[in-house]
DNA sequence: AAAGCTACAGTAAACCTTTACCCAAAATGT
DNA sequence: ACATTTTGGGTAAAGGTTTACTGTAGCTTT
């Protein structure tokens, strides 16, 4: 059953069936009336492809994501699929595993089913795989940073603030030897997340102190590693901030594993606040990084592209979410113990 | 671009190009080296639109899942994701958040871009709706119950084994009290294993307690609740078991929040396998249910489908997994004790 | 009342590919 | 050497929609 079928049995032509679907103006309303009874009767839908074909217009956006299983990304991608079907778009979407090879697929896959745009959310990205998207005049939009073409546009996090009200609280509870376990080097995000700390240790006045940076891989596993590491030191920090939930679960596991309790031994902060943070034992305190914001800013601007717009900087912030995962150092405020949920707020 | 371009500067005709491309055998070697270096040449990718508006086959399959922040749902994706490619597939995810009126938009989301084939993977389905998909004639894959109609598949998941195991296992360790923190009445998988648990439960002599039955709805805040619950009642039981395993970790964290230590207190077991059960503390002791299994099920039966075969019961394994949360019920071999590191117990 | 608009429906071309059909040349048979 | 089959490339139609263009009422203007 196609346009035909519907024109007929509402006595217009294919053209004035065409025009009611797509809601242009000049159609008589008694006609549409007719084609939209027409349409109803015969339970018609509009073939996408030959729509896709005609207009030029996929209405498919495309997602890229480092790794499914991490649940930070499925919280965006429900973000990103909400945004983009509000706005009658389709979501294709890929994982790239960290593997060049499969991001390469993923991008040939996108190109090949035409999306409209791509959102390339992995925290990082190689250079010359963008280059085949690039040169298909596909809108990209990206995390933190961006080459600075044309039809590319950047969602920049304000990882600083999060993380800075991170430190503040640590140090308002009395800590002063807060380690850092960083993600990996290569992305980009990771290293944002490890300058906005040494910055905002400086701003509290708190000397940054090299042995306890340690690093970590954004995994489970690597914050079990870390905090391994950390415990093996002469001088145990009293609180660790993590680039991520995933090190700081894998912290949590690791301490308790050794017998030290969270908050009364050491404190723990994790960074993005997925969802699974809240129902951790105890629950993480963690810096928040909406994905609504995310998958809104990402899909407004591949919108926005494609409307025409110049290349547009989207903002995204973060901020701290205390829950019982961090407390007053060990050794000191004994008698306040208990409490740490209520003491010291972020700001 | 398009295969008229290629053709051109392959000096072939554009119908050699679209032969060469599908990997017809009729195509001389040589001219189809030719081609292939002109496709190369100019970095051509075949509309896929225009491919699938000829062909009527859109090399889209959808799938339907509940929601994608339940991390089983990501993991399943996965597989799914991977699968499908490696046939050529693209998926359309759609999630549902158990709303029929999601579904509902889903379903026409998926008819709409022609979907060669849909999972729903939502262990619960709204009668009504489906009728839409049947219509088309879609070819459907569902989880452990669909409409006897043509054109329609079921992965029959064998819960049975995999609870049986645990029960098994529970009994072996001494435990005759084994609580069971039921999902939602109305998912016909959660019936399932709710049946499979009392099922086993009689094979192992042990009598079914209604009381130690309670009801939640495979989330963590349910399995808190449930737990709550089972803690009020006369006599708790030595061993949880639970319908799912976000529910298990609502157990788990509602325990640890009332001072009980498992396994040493209370024995629970989760259901799913999803990552993080693994990264709990203690980790998380879970029956299998491979998604691996699920994802290839689905698609090898949408497949088969689409190649003519008849409807295909794919049967899917489930098997326990033990880990760190299970143990001795509490007050027996007591000189046992302490072969397992006790989370955050405080002395 | 004639001329010129306006409003809106219809016709047909275009989008890019696949594929049925045709046809030429090469290979085979006699 | 001629007839016949095989091989494989080319031509053109088809697929369902959008949209530029055409055409025709019914108005407005003078």
């Amino acid at each position: 059953m196609d346009i035909h079928a519907v024109a007929k049995l509402a006595h217009v032509s294919i053209a004035t069936v065409s025009r009611t679907i797509n809601h242009i103006p000049t159609v008589n309303p008694k006609m549409a009336k007719r084609v939209w009874e027409a349409i109803r009767e015969l339970n018609y839908f509009p073939n996408t492809q030959a729509r896709a074909l005609v207009s030029g217009r996929s209405r498919l956006l495309g997602l890229i994501v480092s790794e499914i299983t991490n649940p930070f990304f499925p919280e965006l991608i429900q973000g990103f699929e909400d945004v983009a079907v509000e706005n009658g778009y389709e979501i294709l979407i890929g994982s790239t595993n960290y593997e060049p090879e499969r991001m390469q697929r993923c991008i040939r896959r996108m190109v090949e089913r035409n999306a409209e745009g791509v959102a390339v959310m992995t925290f990082g990205i190689e250079q010359p795989l963008l280059d085949q998207l690039a040169d298909r005049k596909v809108p990209l939009v990206f995390v933190d940073v961006a080459p600075n073409k044309p039809g590319m546009s950047v969602l920049k996090v304000d990882y600083h603030h999060g993380i800075r009200q991170g430190v503040q609280h640590l140090a308002a509870l009395g800590h002063r030897s807060i380690a850092f376990v960083a993600g990996p080097e290569r992305l980009h995000s990771a290293q944002s997340r490890l300058a906005a700390f040494t910055k905002a240790l400086e701003e509290c006045g708190i000397p940054v102190e090299e042995k306890l940076i340690v690093a970590g891989d954004h995994t489970v596993e690597g914050g079990m590693a870390a905090a391994e590491k950390l415990m093996s030191q002469k001088e145990m920090p009293t609180a660790i901030m993590c680039s991520n939930d995933m090190l700081a679960i894998g912290v949590l596991h690791q301490l308790s594993r050794s017998g030290l309790r969270v908050p009364d031994d050491v404190s723990v902060i994790g960074f993005d606040d997925i969802h699974m943070a809240a129902i951790m034992i105890p629950p993480l305190t963690s810096i928040q990084m909406s994905r609504a914001d995310l998958a809104l800013g990402a899909v407004s601007a591949l919108r926005g592209h494609l409307e025409g717009l110049p290349k547009r900087e989207h903002k995204i912030d973060t901020r701290l979410v205390v829950r019982e995962s961090t407390g007053f150092p060990r050794g000191t405020m004994a008698h306040l113990r208990g409490r740490k949920a209520s003491a010291g707020s972020a700001e």
